[in-house]
RNA sequence: GGCGCCGUGGCCAAGUGGCUAAGGCGGCGGAUUGCAAAUCCGCUAUCCCCGGUUCGAAUCCGGGCGGCGCCUCCA
């Protein structure tokens, strides 16, 4: 059992070996919540949220951080906009983000830093980068200088003399065109800090090379992102970190694949200002996702989908690759969730247990189970010789760079094979299953828990979209009907039964007519 | 222009040197059912093209065609 994960740094798959032994510290960029999220800024968190989980479920204590930017232009400029304080703008946006990540089940995360709470670290760490010649100010800003950083550009594989010019007016106090700013001195009217170099605020990349420090130490294990980060955002905190203490800064660097829109308009948003529609469709058609593009209404998503439909459309594709988002392909993801559903509810009836745990947060995570008590014994093929052999197939993927995609086909596997065994052996008709059978089956679908828990999956039961699930009255109104119809099946009056029926799923409600009696469900 | 990624069945998607190329969705056929639903079984792939390396390639190398990302804010 070990880890192997992708490195942007070496563009190689890599075994993992912590930094501190049996303990794991993440950091993922997150976002700059100046407006709300959309549908990709969830990719990262979802996949880390599995990966933090998997570590755990391999005995790491794990350190999760994701940061939160809530000083910049683009904050400053919504504060404007809204005549409101720039700091009430990412308290909301903040709450926001927050709000959509539990809904998608991200709960793994242990600290959630915000720059502006720690200036005081980002100035020490700015200061000491003036002070070892890494760094100048010119009249209220501070530059990085990229000239004295010999690995300037290892990340991303560039070199800074063959970038094409960034141009505009702050460039003119850089002394090199890639110089980026540490120090960002305070224009008329806009949030401040008290600085060594006057009054001003963070540039971008430095709050995460001092928060991290802060909370992961000088080298910690993991730094993550979306691809579009890795330059200029990662490979500039590479340096920063990397020049103020001498090591390095992250042993492992894992990028995310960015998630594309299938066509205009159906992520939320890219508003038809591209005039005809069909021509915006088709020009626009696998453009990247972003808010600058308008893209949003991801609470209106999962409102409609369900976060978990959305975090499985997620898991079902391998991290790094591009993710082409379309309502199409969430509602395809549905129907294959539906099976497992439906699959929960049966070893509901037959079995009398629940299967949801129901439990979230902090709880999920005293939950996760070790690999190794997982581990089935089976001395002859059968039943729990296929789930284990399933189980080593779903392990192995997760290990070899968390191959999500292709542990889910091994989640499908298994369920496959737990009907077929409660079919083959009439586990739904009470007076013919047997004892043993049953202990099988139990103990094939607590793998099938301790398995889809690693992704994050089936914790709690799917959101009904009707009202009424625990609408007694209707539940009451539904038995009669029931009732009713089992009495004309009775007496060959299948017209009758059938008017039942067919009414019923005229207005959504289907009936299942099984061995030990009939039950219904809403879509 | 520089750096990089991708192209697997109708659609989505694992696999990256060697058993009959996972899995899902959809479709078709069958079992089951009074008929359905649910479930199970079966069928549905010249792995973009051309050339090379190799006993053997979807997988490695070269060339082409097509799609995309970064180089400016971006998860």
């Amino acid at each position: 059992m070990t880890i192997h994960i992708y490195n942007t740094l070496s563009k190689k798959k890599e075994i993992f070996e912590p930094v501190n032994p049996g303990k794991v510290g993440i950091y993922l960029c997150g976002p700059t919540v100046y407006k709300e999220a959309h549908i990709g800024h969830m990719v990262g968190p979802v996949i880390f949220d599995s990966i933090c989980r998997y570590f755990r479920y391999n005995g790491f204590e794990v350190t999760w951080v994701v940061n939160i930017t809530d000083v910049d232009d683009k904050l400053i400029g919504q504060s404007r906009e809204r005549g409101i304080p720039m700091s009430q703008v990412a308290t909301e946006m903040t709450m926001d983000y927050c709000a959509n990540l539990l809904s998608m089940g991200v709960d793994q995360i242990t600290h959630m830093p915000k720059a502006t709470e720690h200036i005081d670290e980002i100035i020490c760490f700015i200061r000491d980068l003036v002070e070892k010649g890494f760094a100048y100010d010119t009249a209220g800003d501070v530059f990085f200088d990229v000239g004295r950083n010999t690995e300037y550009g290892k990340l991303s594989n560039r070199r800074p003399d063959e970038q094409q010019g960034e141009g505009g007016g702050a460039a003119s106090k850089k002394r090199a065109a890639g110089d980026f700013a540490l120090w960002k001195s305070a224009k008329p009217e806009e949030p401040s800090w008290q600085s060594p170099w006057g009054p001003g605020r963070p540039g971008w990349h430095i709050e995460c090379s001092a928060m991290s420090h802060r909370i992961l130490g000088r080298t910690f294990d993991i730094h993550g992102g979306g691809l579009d980060l890795v330059f200029p955002h990662h490979e500039n905190e590479l340096a920063q970190s990397e020049c103020c203490h001498g090591e390095a800064m992250a042993k492992y660097w894992m990028h995310n694949g960015l998630m594309r829109a299938a066509a205009a308009g159906k992520v939320g948003g890219r508003s038809d200002r591209q005039a005809p529609a069909d021509q915006a469709s088709e020009e626009t058609s696998g453009q990247k996702i972003s808010r600058s593009k308008g893209a949003g209404g991801l609470h209106e998503l999962i409102a409609q989908q369900g976060g978990e439909r959305i975090r499985f459309f997620l898991l079902r594709t391998h991290y790094r690759s591009t993710i082409v988002f379309d309502n199409e392909g969430l509602e395809e993801t549905g129907a294959a969730l539906e099976k497992f559903y439906g699959f929960f509810e049966r070893y509901e009836r037959i079995t009398g247990q629940r299967f949801y745990l129901e439990v979230d947060g902090e709880e999920t995570r005293q939950l996760i189970r070790q690999r190794q008590e997982g581990e089935i014994e089976v001395s002859q093929p059968g039943l729990l010789s296929e789930i284990k052999s399933l189980r080593d197939s779903f392990l192995g993927k997760m290990d070899d760079d968390f191959n999500s995609g292709g542990a889910v086909s091994d989640l499908f596997q298994m369920l496959s094979t737990l009907n077929k065994f409660a079919d083959e052996k009439h586990l739904d008709i009470s007076t013919e299953r047997v004892d043993d059978d049953l202990a099988d089956f139990s103990r094939a679908v607590e793998t099938l828990r301790e398995l889809s828990a690693i992704l994050g999956l089936f914790l709690k039961p799917p959101a009904k979209a009707v009202a009424g699930d625990n609408d007694e009255l209707l539940d009451q109104a539904m038995q009669l009907l029931i009732e009713m119809r089992a009495e004309a099946r009775k007496n060959k009056d299948f017209a009758t039964a059938d008017r039942v029926r067919d009414g019923l799923t005229a207005i959504g409600v289907t009936l299942e007519d099984r061995s030990e009696g009939t039950n219904w469900k809403a879509d």
